[in-house]
DNA sequence: CTTTATGCCTAAAATTCTTATGTATTAATT
DNA sequence: AATTAATACATAAGAATTTTAGGCATAAAG
């Protein structure tokens, strides 16, 4: 997942952005997706992702739907109303983050 | 450290830069500073912040200073040259890292 | 005189991720 | 034809970072 620490505490973050946007989509989907709309920055690994998706689904926060396409299985996720409102709640978790992370590296800014 | 996980991993961003805008700073003086510059948004906790410097100092990123004031001991930490250029580079992976983030959290920017 | 602030520290547990596997099918390459 | 790459899921050991929960000591404030 890219080499920089800072991605650490945000796959759940993205997990939940592009299931805002693509409705339901199976595992390694997203980290194609992932890989495409980055250019190949940032890499999730299948070790992290599914583990956080088996948890955000314990949670109450996405709901599967098993389909077999070409003979494999695949496991759909898709937000449910809780997840729909976690997700307003981590976007504004990293807006929040990037605003606070600018005071502190350029606080010049904040004194103009 | 506020109750989002992304700060996860941006410690040692936050001491190396606050480091070279004090030129030498002691654990508990971090720990006001970055309360004051956030409005109190993000609190350093003492049990992440001590290992965190004491590790940037066994890898040659900080030197200490030990002083005595009122009776009560500080130590100083300021960044070695090896420091300042590891700064450099974890504040581009900084920049790198909200970039990539807000290509992912709004796509629709990055096609216009 | 007891709490709050200053100042350092560590150690167990939790969290999250990496690394390394394992299984299985289909497509592509040699 | 046989092997490798791609698709698709999964887990488990270990590493790294942080939280939680303490401990020690002095100075100031209530």
């Amino acid at each position: 997942m890219a080499n920089s620490k800072l991605y650490k505490g945000s796959l759940v973050t993205i997990i939940l952005k592009l299931l805002t946007e693509n409705e339901k989509m199976y595992g390694y989907q997203i980290t194609q997706k992932v890989k495409q709309l980055t250019n190949g920055e940032l890499h999730i690994t299948e070790g992290a992702l599914y583990p956080a998706l088996h948890k955000l689904e314990a949670e109450g926060l996405l709901d599967i739907e098993v389909k077999k396409v070409d003979n494999r299985l695949r496991k759909y996720y898709k937000l449910t109303d809780k997840g729909n409102k976690e997700t307003v709640n981590k976007l504004q978790e990293l807006q929040s983050y990037i605003q606070t992370m600018q005071v502190l590296i350029n606080p010049k800014m904040s004194l103009e």
